[in-house]
DNA sequence: ACATTTACGTCAGTCATGTTGACTTTTTTC
DNA sequence: GAAAAAAGTCAACATGACTGACGTAAATGT
């Protein structure tokens, strides 16, 4: 089983086309042990990009991630933000008070139910979600560049799905289909303001 | 499902003939908001495994890293765990402190240079880590059948490693071969009872 | 030999982000 | 009108990061 080469140094570097081992519990050590390291190391670059800007405004990455979701899903509901971020609202509601106050996001109560308050970027909050977004896509170009080929990008999506559990995987899709949709809806309706400024 | 292409295919094609839209600000969202997504549902799923067994020690994610990577790397200096880990030694005091009160880990005295502590795992601190592995392994290994073909073990790798900093990589790499060799080299040398196939 | 540097540890304080639990207000729903 | 839901708030606490300062032992350089 492990007969996958461990002594060329360009065994990272290559991708190799060994035989994953299917020995789950116990050993099966040696090829997986690395894609759990990468992963570590990798994410931790990932969620680093935005830290300069974020420090800018006094902010840490609990902000960036709520305004992200917020500019994926302008109108959405706080209770949905908790179930996104599944962190509680005690948590949620000092990094969104202070979002609020500094003019990022803004909170309108609904017009059919009242009790609810829908969230919004303001303007000064999509520049700068957009710088997020422009930040850490420029890095998985850059991987899916030097990974080759046009199926890249496929298969970085593929794999990233499945190590996603599968029953959080309906939801999680659903979330990202539609606020594609609405994004690309926004785009048809309202071209170009964007990117001038 | 995996083919949440929600807008036009193209731009991943175009990603090299045309602009890579480097500059913060620009357009450019659809085809790979998805991705920085999925990753932080991946990883936090991923890194969420470990929790339970965490808690029956009353430890933490810190703990775990520190246990992962000493685990992976007997013999390491104190200063080594904190190159990898990135954090200050105060911070790893602490989580380091309770691992070796509680017996995960041993600390001894280097013998050519005694000032150096050199970390090792004890045997239980070993059938943690080997827990650890073996539950984020089972979970990689289902991904990758997923994901189907036999090339998708080193379409992972290339894809994580290329998200890495390039001026990041040399050292992991190099880290995780030579961590890899060592571990091979203890398997030929002695054969656990544990090792599976 | 002595000064410097290195490796490690520790004290003290702070910050960011998460947690529980209890409670209120407003509004919708049954 | 009672119950439930959406949101907000106060208080207390845990974890894991941070800085800065200081101490000690051992290696190293002149």
């Amino acid at each position: 089983m492990t007969d996958v080469n461990v002594s060329p140094p360009s065994r990272l570097a290559e991708g190799d086309s060994g035989q994953p081992a299917r020995s789950a519990g116990a050993a099966a050590s040696p090829p997986l042990v690395d894609i759990i390291e990468l992963f570590f190391f990798a994410y931790r670059n990932f969620v680093s990009d935005p830290d300069e800007i974020l420090a800018r405004f006094g902010f840490g990455r609990a902000h960036h991630r709520v305004l992200h979701f917020v500019n994926r899903h302008p109108g959405m509901r706080v209770t949905d933000l908790l179930d996104i971020l599944r962190i509680t609202k005690q948590s949620l509601g000092r990094v969104l008070r202070e979002l609020v106050d500094q003019g990022f996001i803004d909170s309108r109560a609904g017009s059919s139910d009242r009790r609810q308050r829908l969230l919004y970027v303001t303007p000064k909050g999509e520049a700068l979600a957009r710088d997020f977004v422009a930040l850490q896509s420029a890095r998985i170009e850059r991987a899916l560049a030097e990974c080759g080929g046009p199926e890249a990008l496929g298969n970085a999506r593929r794999f990233l799905v499945s190590m996603i559990d599968p029953e959080d995987r309906g939801p999680i899709e659903k979330f990202i289909t539609r606020a594609d949709r609405a994004a690309e809806e926004l785009r048809r309706l309202a071209p170009g303001p964007r990117s001038g400024g």
